[in-house]
DNA sequence: TTCACTTCTTACCATAGGTCAATGCGCATT
DNA sequence: AATGCGCATTGACCTATGGTAAGAAGTGAA
């Protein structure tokens, strides 16, 4: 029964089955109901969650009292503050379960353990890392100059599958426009398609 | 002749006096004139660029050819493109003097020797890092939902100097709206202090 | 089936911010 | 002093997106 973290696991990280199998004992499973809040703002947290299934979001709410989505995590997406994990600070947004979702969750005992049986983990991780604030200027810069509709279209790429599964107002809360908008933006889409 | 890197050094790595002074040989200073680039997009770069004084920029152009201003680096900053410097990958922005600067060059060898003189060189980077995602996270969160008027106010607490200094042009180009709709943001403050 | 609930769409108007053009203000060069 | 240039301001107008409200369509429970 080998689960997609394990797949994960393997495939990022490079190691043997065997090496995979060392790891069970450093996480557990569990299974989340749609609204579960696994993370609270302002909160300490130690845990990453990789998602084996369903679906997460990351947000938070700005002054005005608006949620902001952050992040969607799909299958096979980790999601976590990393600052509130290993700086030790209040966590800078909430982690909630969009869908009926299956989560391996960790913290840094696991990354302990995975860092002596990857050889170039912390490279690895670094990478990652970077990779990451590559994405967030990515996001910055379209959201200094692209049209709604641009970023909707970026959006699509990112998250192929998630366009029909998500209920509108999230996606507009991640694109920063409101449901409405985002409705206009797909009739027109719509329109020019045909 | 204490330098504002040897300072820096110093206190955001807890180095002493002696090992800061080892790490003169790793790095090299250089005068820029306003105008000139450090860093071309697409380019393989392998430095990082602390700022002595003066002023640089970094930014790239979206689709419409507009000019975005990812972060502004006054004195005592440091910038450049970690992913291509430690990912090998090509810069995904440009660096530039706003102002004639002076700066202080190196690159992964500087790290490779800081590495061995402070002690906890690992946590710190990575805390380093931390901070710049949770940065990241909290403009697009501006972006997403703030008015020109609240992320200026917001910029005007990140860069306090630098209101004055820099062409209105450019912050407007940093907070993604036109020169002339910050003029009048400008304006309507100047109007609510009075 | 009916009711309640949520989500999406549509229509109408309001507003923030963009575009364009004219003007004016330094500031450097001659 | 005079010219020219880049930049900032201002005003008139335009457009994308927001706000509000109403209705349509899906979904689940009783």
């Amino acid at each position: 029964m080998s689960s997609n973290f394990q797949w994960y696991i393997k495939k990022q990280w490079g190691l043997s089955e065997e090496d995979t199998l060392k790891l069970q004992n450093f996480y557990e499973k569990r299974s989340l109901e749609k609204g579960e809040v696994l993370l609270q703002i302002e909160e300490f947290s130690n845990e990453y969650y990789f998602v084996e299934s369903g679906l997460l979001k990351s947000y938070s709410y700005s002054s005005n009292g608006k949620e902001h989505i952050l992040q969607f995590a799909p299958e096979n997406w980790l999601i976590g503050d990393r600052g509130s994990i290993h700086l030790k600070e209040r966590s800078s947004f909430y982690v909630e379960a969009i869908e009926d979702s299956l989560v391996c969750i960790f913290n840094e005992s696991f990354f302990d353990e995975l860092s002596k049986l990857c050889a170039n983990f912390r490279e690895r991780n670094e990478a990652l890392l970077h990779k990451h604030v590559r994405h967030l200027n990515h996001r910055i810069n379209l959201l200094l100059g692209a049209s709604a509709e641009e970023r909707y279209v970026d959006f699509l790429k990112l998250y192929p599958n998630l366009s029909k599964r998500v209920p509108l107002r999230l996606i507009a809360s991640y694109l920063g426009i409101t449901p409405e908008s985002l409705s206009r933006v797909r009739k027109k889409i719509a329109h020019k398609e045909l």
